[in-house]
DNA sequence: ATGAAAGCGCTAACAT
DNA sequence: ATGTTAGCGCTTTCAT
């Protein structure tokens, strides 16, 4: 199919070196010549080909991102910040969504060390899985910068951007209890992954800091995923000893939380206070106002790309480097405690 | 950096070849030999690079997906209908988004054009930009399968899986009609789209059909954002002939147009109806009521991917197939008509 | 200013 | 059953 530098060369009448430096605007080049390559580049409908090309120079220009779901916007918007600095520093991307599955996510770290990219950012989607944290690790020993975002790997000291998530539950809980709540519910994600564990830390956190008792009854186990801030949310409505409030982990069970509460008629927050966290912008869009505390998620992925920019250019320097930015808190009324 | 097939063979005492003969499960090789040989793969942390592989078999397993706007649920869902086929079928897929701007459209088409890239599936911006077209035209005669998914190229004839975007207006506008209204407004696309021109089409028809006068005034010329639909919502509103019924043409606008309602304190539908083109999930999940048009969206980008593995098969035997699918309308009572 | 040739990492005849 | 070798399309010394 593909016309080659040969082909070029031939139309032009020169060798394979000369089209390769009109190519790479590199060397010497009579102008004249120059114009006769150009010429039947365009003639040929000549592309040159990255893969060849890589192969010569040992270098792809690509880098990797692993993310658990394209379509959960709180990974839109990081995605959106490292696009931003890729594209600006001419790079490519390519994007792996595992599904919040490990498995998967193996797979892609696989794929794209087959690739040979240059280098990666990964939002792990658990912390405590072997594999996984062992791929990491052969990633690293292979040479190629890692910077991690949102999440961490146990055992390892990985370059990344993360979020104080103790930080931010506890001034979320605070925040309720500032309201009157003492009965507050937490919806946490999978507890083996870093980020749940953290906020789930700055709830004991806060409610100690008050000398509230921590009732285990209140704290619910989810996964990150919509269903489960539905399930559990309905699990809390049919306690006898109800909450008053409740905190999600993240924005895909917040929805499902909301779901819940508008099934069964619980108005927000005069049956219920909620306090969420990961903004959820469309709830805004939409005139519901939803508490949050909102990470910069689009900072921390432009973050985290010039984070592994500079472990590009440096190479062999790769110091490691773990930036942690502060989440906000964002009341808008739901953490109001009405009796 | 990188162990090669090279460093293998020599560890193991063996040939090139029959290292790539245990990679590749291919040819015979005596069980001994090929235990060692995997040994001194794991020993040596190797993966072959695909680079090369590529380089040497003229064929990359990749395609390329190109859309307007990754955080956008609609493609959302289209890419995840893409991701299914393109996992079974052991391919890797280069996302790219074009942020809505036709030249980033072009550059992306390029670089998928280096990458050599074996197909393409685009969900295309907009459809008279010549260029676009042309480098469309090119890509095609370049001999790699194109497939278009959700909007349609001027002047050519691409394969691809479409909405039935008049038929699905149509009965839209014929629902908010049987209700009752006859001053209904529409946000239409960016006129210079295929599918925002046939949603107005079906508009017009439905209102035609009734015998209802086509009023200029109601036809209200958005771009698929947010921002459009929250804008010329306001400008709705402030008409002196008020319309009863908007009909948005797709979810971002409906977005914004909930988002101009919300802050007006207009309650929908009470003071006004509304249908709107495109699934917005969430809303459903927040028990907003709102009337879509709703198109098989995964299943749409799924059956993409299939006329693009069709194609990819059969080779040379490119023939155009042209998919149309039917959009579903699901009533929820915001079209209802209040007085 | 241009060309010849080696090599990037791998596969696929072709030999043996 | 295994090894040798010629490319794949390109870049880059090194000559000229």
């Amino acid at each position: 199919m593909a016309v080659t530098i040969k082909h070029i060369a031939d139309k032009a009448g020169v060798s394979l070196a000369t089209v390769s430096r009109v190519l790479n605007d590199s060397g010497y080049v009579k102008e004249e010549t120059r114009k006769k390559v150009v010429q039947a580049i365009k003639e040929l409908n000549y592309t040159p080909s990255a893969i060849a090309r890589s192969l010569t120079k040992k270098k792809t220009n690509v880098v990797g991102v692993v993310v658990p779901d394209i379509n959960n916007p709180h990974f839109g918007e990081l995605i959106k910040g490292i696009s931003k600095v890729v594209d600006a520093a001419n790079l490519n991307m390519i994007l792996c969504d595992t599904d919040e599955s490990t498995e998967k996510e193996l797979k892609a770290l696989q794929l794209l060390r087959e690739q040979r990219i240059e280098g990666i950012i990964v939002s792990p989607t658990s912390n405590e899985n072997d594999f996984n944290s062992e791929c990491l690790n052969t990633l690293e020993n292979l040479g190629i910068p890692i910077v991690l975002l949102d999440g961490d790997v146990k055992y390892s000291n990985f370059s990344g951007v993360f979020v104080d998530n103790i930080k931010g539950a506890y001034e979320g809980i605070m925040a309720l209890i500032k309201e009157g709540h003492s009965k507050i519910a937490i919806i946490t994600g999978r507890i083996n992954s870093k980020p749940a564990k953290d906020r789930l830390i700055g709830y004991k956190k806060a409610l100690a800091a008050n000398n509230i008792d921590i009732n285990e009854e209140y704290i619910f186990y989810g996964d990150y995923k919509e269903e489960s801030g539905y399930k559990l949310t309905q699990e809390i409505l049919n306690m006898k000893n109800r909450p008053t409030a409740i905190f999600t982990s993240n924005n895909m069970m917040t929805l499902g939380c909301i779901k819940a509460l508008n099934e069964h008629g619980i108005s927000i927050p005069r049956d219920m206070s909620i306090v969420a966290f990961d903004e959820l912008k469309v709830l805004n869009i939409l005139g519901m106002n939803i508490s949050f505390i909102a990470t910069p998620t689009e900072e921390m992925g432009r973050t985290a790309m010039e984070l592994l920019l500079e472990n590009l250019k440096d190479k062999e320097k790769s110091h490691v480097n773990r930036i942690t930015m502060h989440p906000k808190l964002l009341l808008k009324g739901s953490e109001k405690f009405k009796k």
